[in-house]
DNA sequence: CAATATTGATCAGTATACTGACTATCAGTA
DNA sequence: TACTGATAGTCAGTATACTGATCAATATTG
């Protein structure tokens, strides 16, 4: 009988489920709440002026569904400014706040050590063969899930 | 800046996110109706008869505020019986109930075709390479989550 | 240009995960 | 045995994810 050690998909649960509490635990003692998810989304929102939702999900790989709480909760931190876009009104045209910057680049360092520590069981050269699989495995599946990864021409 | 894709923390979500979505997809065309989450609980209580949730949990690292709704959903499909344990009245003892195994038995080949599905990327020796990295990681990380995979001696 | 199709956003409903609290029970010890 | 601490299970509350539906607005096309 396989064991679960076997099952890239439990490995995948079980590596996620680790570096999602590491990732919380190293903003939590910088003294920042703030989620993965969130910091993607924020990261990402500062980096492409006047961004629509749907476009930050597919630049992200969230579901357009899920991707409405997290940008309520940036918005609510004071983070991040949804506005009427001035191209489209079906669209919201989202911006980073002053302080969603500050946030941002405070957290940095944080953000930094995490990813460390996740892969604190692994070489130098280990942690880049995984990340190297991981790319190599994710791009094959890219459109398996409902939320695949969208490369946007951003100029438009 | 860092990209995502240089991000451990993406690439395990992402790749979570992909697992999850192939798995539900296969098991769906056959004809079931169970999560991967699911899956794995109910194998677990097949191979250990009399299991207590707690150890359940533990044996699949999952959260123990958490295996209570997923018991609750193999136990509504007739999956699972959850009965008083003989032993210590604070716990359950969970039972496989034959539609359980027979689920099981009928799924499992909808199972194996998903995690091949996941590494359809990579070629056998980098799928290899890809779990035995991730085995790494996870053991190093194994307490930083609040739900750590616990190994039992189960004949006590 | 009118009918149709598509798209951006949201919502309701379900399923993981986790935090923190609580009850009932058990185990160890003074 | 009474006290203390630990443990099994559950619950309320929050945050991803996803399915499927809906509304409003934009694009396309006959």
């Amino acid at each position: 009988m396989k064991d679960n050690n076997d099952m890239p998909g439990h490995l995948a649960r079980r590596f996620q489920q680790i570096a999602v509490a590491v990732f919380l635990a190293e903003v939590g003692e910088a003294g920042f709440d703030l989620t993965p998810v969130q910091y993607a989304a924020l990261a990402t929102i500062k980096a492409n002026p006047e961004l629509d939702q749907v476009t930050l999900a597919g630049l992200i790989a969230y579901d357009r569904t899920t991707i409405t709480g997290v940008v309520d909760r940036l918005v609510q931190k004071g983070l991040v400014e949804r506005r009427a876009s001035p191209r489209d009104r079906r669209a919201r045209a989202l911006e980073i706040t002053d302080e969603g910057r500050r946030t941002l680049r405070k957290i940095t360092p944080a953000v930094e050590s995490a990813q460390a520590i996740m892969l604190r069981g692994l070489s130098a050269r280990e942690g880049e063969e995984l990340m190297r699989l991981l790319r190599k495995a994710i791009a094959a599946g890219n459109e398996l899930s409902r939320a695949p990864l969208r490369e946007v021409d951003l100029k438009a």
